[in-house]
DNA sequence: TTCCTTATGAAACATCTGTTTCAACGGTTG
DNA sequence: CAACCGTTGAAACAGATGTTTCATAAGGAA
């Protein structure tokens, strides 16, 4: 089974002394040069020794720095053949059920996912709604049976700067204890996929009752909760898998937290850094 | 204005001698060995001699072998990258910070992200990440911080076809329970990105002691727990955001249940499908 | 035929490449 | 304090690299 130079490098950097990782840092984020051009050159633009590039190959394991650029050279030629033809070939050539071949599918489905999703939403539509996530004094996060992993990962990345996203996970009895909770100065975000969870579905209906604005993401245009939200996207979730993929969705969500992010005020990201500090020095956390 | 070996060889190859096109063909044929390999080890397995290749690179208009092989080099290091660009630009290209470019810049980020895994994932990997967690008896789904939110997610879609995976959620006691009670026979999947929780670390530890096979996904190739884990996976993570994206795991964890899935057996979907009615009928779900 | 031109590879050449040695340095241990 | 250890780059080294020279061969013209 081939190893790329790039798991090697994550086998053994721990065990790397400071100049050999620099060195390794430099052969991860540039391994064309390293296949192409010689260690004396790849040394000088990277301001390494040249002996420190040829420890670092039998560092890695491997018998000669010959043999790491050997590596890097089968690598180049995988990567030669134009990726996007490749995922033409696997759509079109029926199923190839290996493992490259199905990541190349899904690979494909998420970029053609994300394409669309970049395409599709209207100038103005996320800063309204970022808008009411921004002003709400508190948000209710709702999502069921897949979604609500998804939930969960947006609450703990607002977590760190806002104080009152409040996730209502799989579990379902809080969520009416919390929408009663709720008023027109709060807000509500909804994440429902295919199939739609019926609780999703009333919580949007109850929170569009209480008048309370509600973000709303979903798959589908069908969606019975659609006409319910004030802000709702939809985003492209087609793949090659039996369930939808959500790669498209991260994509929203992550961009949702970028722009309440800088909306949070220039100390937002000193904040999150010492919570990261905090949960760091409670021996929480690992640091590299 | 650049040109490429291929097309200088068209503009010369009329007068060109004959052995100098058997050279010309061979550089043709095989841009990459040309690009990453020595003259001399190019005219042994192209059966020209080396002196001919030197002449050829000034046949064709170059002032050298070296200028030639650049050319190659150029031509490489563009097909490898084609989103990168694009990607790169959004990136650095300065902040606007209306809705629309902060989603281009994600979206931009993601695809980069996308391309990468799916190209610097090596034959034969997968498959066998794969086969560990499907021939398990009992797969332990570990993931703290900001991974306890997508581990969630693939303990949910794996749920449907496969009953034995338990996620060791956000709350650490009942990790090192759940750890005991698994041996050889089962496997461990770990999810960690920066900062890295602890906790994780040391479950890959302790399953690495047990003798448990373990799936280990992660963003950086510095992390302390790569050399612990049987099947380790650096997906990148780069974003123009302050936390890292996790768009390219996603996609990874979709292809690894795909997969899985397709290992299940045929009738894997249709219990899914069964399953899924099931829900219906409870009312949980919502019919389009 | 002889003379001249061109094409070609072997070999010689200076240069460059990757490795190893060695001395210097910084940190740790006794 | 000294002794020791691992780390590092400069320099020395043998071998490889790309170029050029040169001898040979093949063809064309006179």
């Amino acid at each position: 089974m081939a190893i790329t130079i790039e798991e090697r490098i994550g086998q053994h950097y721990g065990g790397l002394s400071d100049k050999l990782r620099v060195a390794a840092d430099y052969v991860a984020a540039n391994p064309v040069e390293v296949a192409t051009r010689s260690l004396r050159a790849v040394a000088t633009t990277s301001g390494v020794s040249p002996a420190t590039f040829s420890r670092l190959a039998r560092a890695l394991g491997y018998d000669d720095y010959e043999a790491m650029r050997d590596d890097g050279r089968a690598a180049v030629g995988r990567r030669m053949v134009p990726f996007s033809q490749r995922a033409h070939d696997l759509r079109t050539s029926g199923a190839g059920q290996s493992g490259r071949e199905v990541l190349a599918r899904h690979a494909a489905a998420a970029l053609h996912n994300v394409s669309f999703l970049e395409r599709d939403i209207a100038p103005g539509k996320l800063e309204a709604a970022v808008d009411v996530l921004h002003k709400a004094r508190r948000v209710l996060l709702v999502g069921s049976l897949g979604s609500s992993g998804l939930v969960d990962y947006l609450g703990y990345q607002m977590h760190w700067f806002a104080a009152d996203w409040i996730v209502a996970g799989r579990n379902g009895t809080a969520l009416a204890a919390a929408l009663s909770r709720l008023g027109p100065e709060d807000a509500v975000l909804a994440l429902s996929k295919t199939p739609h969870a019926k609780r999703s579905v009333s919580a949007l209906e109850a929170a569009q009752k209480r008048g309370i604005p509600t973000v709303f993401i979903t798959d589908t245009y069908s969606s019975p909760a659609l006409p319910l939200a004030s802000h709702a996207f939809v985003v492209p979730t087609e793949g090659p898998q039996f369930f939808s993929s959500y790669a498209a969705t991260v994509v929203l969500l992550e961009t949702i937290v970028s722009l309440l992010l800088a909306r949070a005020g220039e100390d937002a990201e000193d904040r999150i850094r010492a919570a990261e500090d905090q949960l760091h020095s409670l021996g929480e956390t690992w640091a590299p």
